[in-house]
DNA sequence: AATAGAAATGTAATAAGGTAACACGCGTTG
DNA sequence: CAACGCGTGTTACCTTATTACATTTCTATT
């Protein structure tokens, strides 16, 4: 049965991996794009902004290519750098993700000043998820030191089935 | 891959990162490979030994074309898809890494030991330190633990500056 | 030794992902 | 009104990776 949705959910189980409220979602990281662009300067622009929504379609991560496409179809321009710009743009502004293993992109569900999530993504459906990793992190943090090693910049994503088609395959 | 891991030796500053006698390094890890192809029923053709030489010859992670160039005018063939056959073979058998976040590939250091590392990447100077990461990935397994996701593979790639480079720009 | 089948190697062709360089239009602002 | 920065669009090109198929080499039998 679908839960309930709560106001801020600390989701034990992401909401990329269970059935929600999905416009809500949407909804929601629309306005606060809007509110962390005000902040910061950025300038929320059509193919931006149209950019943000097609990634928030679904929990998904989207080539650029998929997302172009999009964009083409829907009177923006149809060449690589209209993507990557917007995409780019995004990402700069922590409204979306990079994802590197799939060379891909996702919308940020939760833009937040210090913001540096672990993924999951199920191979089967392609749902992402987006876990806060302090955790992860923190032990990466932990071997690095010794080392000397100063990260910058850390990528942490894994790959397998998510909690609903590990059901499906049993 | 259950196999009995041996005491680790392990550095506190990874080799990669410390001046130290490479051509050991690449005897004892050619030497390592053998072993574990004979154990495993891979056979080290000339390409995928090249190959590995080619990647052994520095703590660098290399792009497949790169590799492919070497190859190509070391007489083998100079399509792509030589190179990637050979690096995929490598990965297959525990002998060499794949590295997302570059698109490249590195050998592995420590075959047969822990699978499953996490990288250190240095910018500035392209070093690349392989560290065994089973603390970072317990990390990460119980945050996706409570979520009811299975974990098959993850990528723990951190991008910043070694401690030579970190004392070259003081 | 002969040979069928599997494994490995090679090729060409093309897909997919990404960047550089430049032109135009639009709002600011001095 | 310039002059400017910025955003958007374009063309052209580069890098990375895969598909499909032909050929050679190994290996395990007879």
């Amino acid at each position: 049965m679908p839960e309930p949705l709560e106001p801020e959910p600390l989701e034990s189980v992401p909401a990329a991996f269970a059935p929600h409220d999905h416009r809500a979602c949407e909804t929601r990281v629309l306005d606060e794009a809007a509110d962390r662009l005000a902040e910061l300067g950025g300038r929320l622009t059509p193919v931006r902004r149209r950019t943000l929504e097609i990634l928030l379609e679904s929990h998904r991560a989207m080539g650029a290519y998929e997302v172009l496409d999009r964009l083409a179809t829907e009177g923006f321009g149809r060449q690589p750098p209209v993507a990557y710009r917007a995409l780019e743009f995004l990402v700069e502004h922590g409204l979306a993700h990079r994802l590197q293993r799939l060379n891909a992109f996702a919308a940020c569900l939760h833009p937040g000043r210090d913001h540096a999530p672990a993924f999951l993504i199920c191979r089967a459906c392609d749902a992402l998820a987006e876990l806060p990793a302090a955790p992860v992190r923190a032990a990466l943090a932990d071997l690095a030191a010794d080392t000397g090693f100063i990260i910058e910049r850390a990528t942490i994503e894994a790959v397998g089935l998510c909690p609903v088609c590990v059901k499906a395959a049993a």
